[in-house]
DNA sequence: TAACATGTGCTAAATTTATAGCATGAGACT
DNA sequence: AGTCTCATGCTATAAATTTAGCACATGTTA
């Protein structure tokens, strides 16, 4: 589901080869199968390869993604989430990004005084 | 594994409480014993109850889920990313959490002009 | 055309997970 | 002690997933 999300759609052969530790063709033909009975995933035949997509919208996913995220690792709280992904090694964000950041915090602000 | 990373540790009963679904008591236990054995949990006895923990410390795996989110839905963006989280409806953030994050923020500034 | 490659349809088998259910042991209560 | 209630240990079975592998269709290349 995470491959076929992250790259908003794939192919059979793309999806083993984004996985570290894939199983058989077989199993991931399967698997992919599976999850559109499920009512995960459609498919369209393109060329002679199936291509899969998400059944459900990219922002409905990421949202209860990141609410999942948000309750499992951070008690619900929001800000501690947003404390967590900025203060992340990695993390090196731009200036622009940086103040667009701080514009939305403005924008709440504001409204939370309303 | 969410509900146990939520709880910090749990029981089974807790475990099966906690499921909007839940499965049988038996495939529960089946789970955690192989979710054990995967090294994901280990568990010590308290009174008669098995309570399961966690074998990856909190903040690692809050990271590495945040990161995966972060890259399957937002591109690799922690803006985009960080964006999506305030802008959740549900989202009300406190003026003092507002104040902590702007705050977040000019300090990374600070340091990327550094 | 013939050989080859690639991808699906399909089937059967192996492996893994989920479920039921009984035995046993520890505490609580009468 | 006797009875109840839980919770685990354990076994057997059912269901689901993973795997292998062959047949078939289509496209490519010598």
């Amino acid at each position: 589901m995470d491959i076929v999300f992250a790259k908003g759609q794939a192919s059979v052969a793309e999806v083993i080869a984004a996985l570290p530790d894939p199983p058989s063709y077989s199993a991931v033909r399967a698997l992919l199968r599976i999850l559109e009975e499920k009512g995960h995933l459609t498919h369209r035949e393109e060329g002679k390869q199936y291509i899969y997509f998400p059944t459900q919208e990219r922002p409905v996913a990421a949202q209860s993604a990141l609410k999942r995220v948000v309750q499992t690792f951070f008690g619900g709280s929001v800000e501690r989430a947003v404390t967590a992904l900025l203060n992340e090694d990695e993390t090196q964000l731009s200036d622009e990004e940086l103040a667009r950041l701080a514009e939305l915090i403005e924008q709440a602000k504001r409204k939370d005084h309303a």
